[in-house]
DNA sequence: ATAAACCTTCCAGTCACAGTAAGGTCAACT
DNA sequence: AGTTGACCTTACTGTGACTGGAAGGTTTAT
């Protein structure tokens, strides 16, 4: 199967397929006669786990670290669980902040009943402090 | 005053503020005999102004928006309050893909009761779809 | 023969800085 | 006078995870 094939099965660029390869996250693909890429049903599971975490936002280089995990079957699996309660607590902490930037904004959005420059509120805010 | 005094009073680096001033975001700053910027203390409002902005996660391009708006105070404020609110548009989208991303992520923290990678819950629904 | 739809590599751009290098300036001290 | 340390300057590189585009080769269909 040809790269486009590959990109169409897992939702992933083609541009991105060769990026990944690139930084080392794929293998280097076997390629074809003319120099094409050429992929088997295999390389979908690895990309297919690649976009589930970056789904989950997980860095590429964390990515890296649950594949080479992998490799051995009966080793322990406590960094992939220690991998993804960081993940959840860094997603927890960034709605925080973000909840409290939308109380701000929020604040700030119905703060102006003006609508001339010179008068308004929302700027005059953004100036203090 | 010199760079690193703006720097402190306004809580924006150095660094920070040439590239501002790279960029167009601040004037060029007036220079002195040793070639050294030197500021006055309306400088420190607009660089405030630009800080509070960022706290909100305003794009510079943005800012650049905000900052020219007010040149004519007698002016619309439409594009202030437009600004704003889809500043807070974006806030809430994020805050909602977040969320739904912390949910996924706590399913799966707590899905795996083995402890051999060859067994983990975790690593096998990361494979799914 | 030619056009379209692929494929390849390589380079630049995104965003908002931060790090580092290499060098100039200034005030204080010995 | 010399030196140290704390500033200042510019210029270049790196970050993360791609995306866009140029320039060219290959395959397939008409």
């Amino acid at each position: 199967m040809k790269i486009s094939q590959l990109a169409k099965k897992t939702n992933v660029a083609s541009k991105t397929i060769r990026y990944y390869e690139e930084i080392g996250l794929l293998p280097e693909a076997y390629r074809n006669d003319n120099g094409y890429r050429e992929y088997s049903a295999s390389d979908i599971e690895r990309l297919v786990f690649i976009r589930r975490c970056r789904e989950l936002q997980i860095p590429l280089e964390q990515i890296k670290t649950l594949i080479a995990v992998q490799v051995d079957q009966k080793s322990s699996c406590q960094e992939v669980d220690a991998l993804i309660d960081q993940q959840l607590d860094k997603v927890r902490k960034t709605i925080a902040e973000l909840t409290l930037l939308e109380q701000t904004l929020h604040t700030l959005a119905t703060s102006c009943p003006n609508d001339k420059v010179g008068d308004c509120q929302i700027l005059k805010n953004l100036q203090q402090e």
